[in-house]
DNA sequence: CGGCGGATTGGCAGCGCTGCCAATCCTTGT
DNA sequence: ACAAGGATTGGCAGCGCTGCCAATCCGCCG
């Protein structure tokens, strides 16, 4: 180890220290290209009619005053404001990072944007931060999941504001919903390792009381499971969230305690990572010592030296077809995305 | 493969159906409340001095209505906003999600909300995402690296907001400044390659013109070789952003191109990984056959087998501090964050 | 018991921009 | 040449809330 610290070099020269003139507002933009205010906003928003001559008298004092339109002031006036607010439980979990990634890319296509908000897993933190986002009155709301507070739901329903629950499509939705079923993936993972054969199967799995979504799969695996006459041979949570350490320590963990265990199911392909370095490290031969069976479809999944078995879920996608909903104001509509299996090669 | 479609539910009964009565607004509290505006806004936060009896009022009227402020008309009416802009170039390397971590931690706890914009690596698109969020009159702007287009540092400069400047140190900022030496951190690595004894050292890296910072990092990995007398030994550019896949293939390309190679710097972990798993598919003893050297300290070099030789990078600090910085309002200033060398065992 | 100074309150003018409406200007058609 | 009718424009009242200032209240001192 080595650290580094490099020198404090003086602060740099800014234009922060000029003097603060008043702001450039519309009514300047007015007066220098001398036609009234309600033409400037006309051609600034390319809204009504107006000459060619007066759209570059404008664009020229616009440009000569270095105007700034204030949206603030925009959104007051008129009706809707171009924010859509999005809530995420984590920004740890590449996924919401996905989520967003879809979901700014078709905003910004539509001149919304984006305020973001993370709750760290935390229903309370979600409904303070749903209150906080709502005082911004924004066009629509993007949450994650079916499950809120009824306080939540109840300042949801009553701001009129759009709202779109993401990645979970088992349950009742307020508005649009917009994911796929966690509970047919965990079936569909079960239904898969037991026919390939394995038997003795467990689970490896991280604080599901929080990741509402995991619970469902967790509950579709065993359900599926039963349905084959078998139960889990193993499991073990760890009381934390998702990570590849969890993955790791946890599986070792997990076959320490369990003998005879063929296949693992993971909650999801983080898990499954740190499960698999463990396997690596300890000689385990994968898949005909020990399967592994992931959630999510990462990328990194796909280029392990064996390419991980999982499900891979459309979340970019989910993202972007919830801020194309939002944004064109359709209707309530429930969006199943669906969900494709890999078979990979770990399982 | 197997592709789950689920049923199409009705659409969930929704309180979007209700009548759009009249939003509540300041006014309607006061009238409720029995007292004028002026105190219900003074009450509501926090502001100037009541009585309690008063408070106890307007708190049950707000309640009664069902009352969510609205700060848009706030910030016109007041000042400065509540929000920071955060202008990203990715979403899809983890470290920009890391930033974005601290820094909404940070502004949450500041009662600020962040408006954030995704550039994808593209300086014009930086250019109008900065005018954009600017219209939104921020308190502050979080924005990457140092190096902008000149009509960015014009805007930034005109707008006198605050600005911070993220991930980088090395080259002159507009105000505040919040990171570490990308040059540095390529020289550290450079030198503890040679120090472990590796000659024949390759680079492998993505696309370098978009991605400036690890640029300078390449820079200052090539310079502290020449000073021990070294050249690359080999070089394979990947022109895309980095990426586990990247890294598998780019590696493979690379040794078979280049003869005799020992040990591959890598452009970052994700890069690394993705030569990592090259190196087990491919029978190549680490470090022993090949060493490797990333750059970022993700947590998945860590749980590796083999703990990945890196650079740990303080991006969540980074974001928390910048964070910190604009919503403290704090005087223009560079803050030299550091960086950690991971020997790790992969080089 | 009157007066004083701090504690509470209410009134109201904007913040900068948009929506609506009336006033003007130009084109055509006849 | 004249009027109808569309194309352009400008004026101005808010949007909902905050800041400033004047008006009221109250408790306590002399």
């Amino acid at each position: 180890m080595e650290d580094h610290e490099g020198p404090q070099r003086p602060a740099a020269l800014t234009a922060r220290d000029a003097a603060p003139r008043r702001p450039v507002t519309l009514a300047d933009v007015a007066r220098e290209a001398r036609v009234g205010e309600s033409t400037v906003s006309r051609v600034l928003r390319s809204h009504g009619s107006f000459s060619a001559r007066t759209r570059a008298q404008v664009e020229a004092a616009v440009a000569r005053l270095g105007y700034v339109p204030n949206r603030i002031a925009g959104t007051l006036a008129s009706t809707g404001s171009r924010l859509i607010g999005i809530v995420i439980p984590s920004l740890t979990n590449i996924v919401f990072p996905d989520l967003l990634r879809g979901a700014t890319a078709a905003l910004d296509a539509e001149g919304f944007q984006s305020v973001i908000a993370v709750t760290d897993y935390d229903q309370d933190r979600e409904e303070a931060l749903v209150a906080s986002l709502l005082s911004w009155r924004p066009a629509g709301l993007i949450v994650t999941g079916l499950e809120h507070n009824p306080g939540t739901v109840r300042r949801l329903m009553a701001s009129g504001v759009r709202v779109a629950e993401l990645l979970d499509i088992d349950g009742r939705g307020l508005d649009i919903v917009v994911g796929y079923s966690n509970r047919a993936a965990g079936e569909a993972s079960a239904r898969h390792l037991v026919g390939r054969g394995y038997r003795r199967i467990a689970y490896l799995g991280h604080d599901l009381t929080r990741d509402r979504r995991a619970a469902k799969r967790y509950d579709g695996f065993r359900a599926a499971l039963a349905e084959a006459g078998l139960g889990l041979a193993g499991e073990e949570r760890i009381p934390a969230p998702s990570s590849v350490e969890a993955g790791r320590s946890g599986l070792a963990a997990l076959l320490a305690r369990t003998r005879g265990v063929d296949a693992v199911y993971f909650s999801n392909d983080d898990m499954a990572l740190g499960g698999y370095f463990h396997c690596l490290a300890a000689g385990l031969a994968v898949p005909d010592r020990l399967a592994l069976f992931g959630y999510n479809g990462l990328d990194v999944g796909r280029l392990m030296p064996q390419p991980l078995a999982t499900i891979r879920t459309p979340r970019v996608e989910a993202g972007a077809t919830a801020a194309r909903l939002l944004s064109a104001d359709a209707p309530a509509t429930v969006v199943d995305l669906g969900f494709e299996l890999i078979a990979g090669a770990t399982a």
